[in-house]
DNA sequence: GTCTATACGCAGATAGAC
DNA sequence: GTCTATCTGCGTATAGAC
């Protein structure tokens, strides 16, 4: 991985390897992805790709590290700027943070997970399940709605992001650490109440 | 799997097998988890694995399908109760999802996906990376509220609430659906403005 | 319904010529 | 720096006795 150009200017192959596997790991899933799989989808050998990369997890690795560095140059310094209020400076972050991830979403690997490892005939079920929980999660928003308990302009997108914001939970939250899952409890109540007004 | 409980009421095999499962899935990772694995783990052969499921696949839906099914049964009444308000029904719901998600945690399989393939010198660096991230994103906020911009109980449990928000978006946005990303952005900063007051 | 033994393929990774 | 050829182990799944 000598330099970041070949001489014509286009990536090098240790880039190429980078944007291939991105892709294919997005697709498929890091296991489900061989070596030889993305060997050929860049048309070069497999031993080739252990002369740029010591092996398949530090493929992944540099992936994700090339991600998060460009990220966060593009982000930190707008969260940062002395001379936009906070107010400004959330609103232009949040449309950074929400157009990167959209632009770059194989990067990211927010791998399909369980898409690559069931069939459609499995899949839809369950599915199916997850919408009967969502639905329901949107009737009582528009219910409140309409009896003016709530003031919500997209009742749909509301519902995602009260569910993201709820999903999100158990990937940070530690028994182990100052607050107890009734304290987080309170705290997310009082934030959904404010979020419907 | 003929019954659910053997005569002396205990878990039976086919059940036993999913609660394995469910552990190892989520500690490993469901492509890191050989069927030998969880046999051992269980403490019956490979082979009598295959005379309760078809294959991997199949454990892997049946654990998926067993938790989304008590999962909505526990919490769908509770939005639909015509004798609540639907703030005192979103508020208890918001209650279950937290509690469930945070008891059955390994059924979730909210892998510890990159976790599994990376050792601990590799996610080191990472891991600062997205600190460094939420720390600009904290800090922000923060200012924010010693200005009187915003109003906030928690800082820490805001900022979560608004990545989590935030970062969820990219897996159920479509290109193709009735919204622009651009339409998404602009709901959302009035979503987040509401949220710090 | 559970076991032992085994088929069979493909995975990650390496050797060594050019 | 790229290739062809190959090593070696472990994966899922099955056969067939008890």
């Amino acid at each position: 991985m000598a330099r970041k150009l070949s001489l014509d200017g286009g990536p090098s192959v240790a880039e190429e390897i980078l944007t291939g596997a991105a892709r294919l790991f997005y697709d498929r899933g890091y296991d489900a992805t061989s070596i030889r799989d993305l060997a050929e989808t860049i048309g070069i050998s497999s031993s080739t790709l252990y002369h740029h990369y010591t092996n398949k997890q530090e493929i992944l690795r540099a992936v994700l590290h090339r991600f998060m560095v460009n990220f966060n140059a593009a982000i930190i310094p707008v969260l940062r700027d002395p001379t936009l209020s906070a107010t400004k400076r959330v609103r232009e972050a949040t449309r950074l943070h929400l157009e990167i991830t959209d632009e770059r979403r194989p990067e990211l690997l927010r791998f399909t997970q369980f898409r690559n490892v069931l069939d459609e005939a499995q899949l839809r079920p369950l599915i199916q399940l997850q919408w009967d929980y969502h639905d329901a999660v949107k009737s009582v928003i528009k219910e409140g709605r309409d009896t003016g308990e709530f003031t919500v302009d997209d009742v749909d997108l509301a519902t995602m992001a009260i569910l993201d914001m709820l999903n999100g939970v158990r990937s940070w939250f530690s028994h182990s650490g100052a607050l107890s899952m009734n304290d987080v409890v309170q705290r997310y109540v009082t934030m959904i109440d404010k979020l419907l007004s």
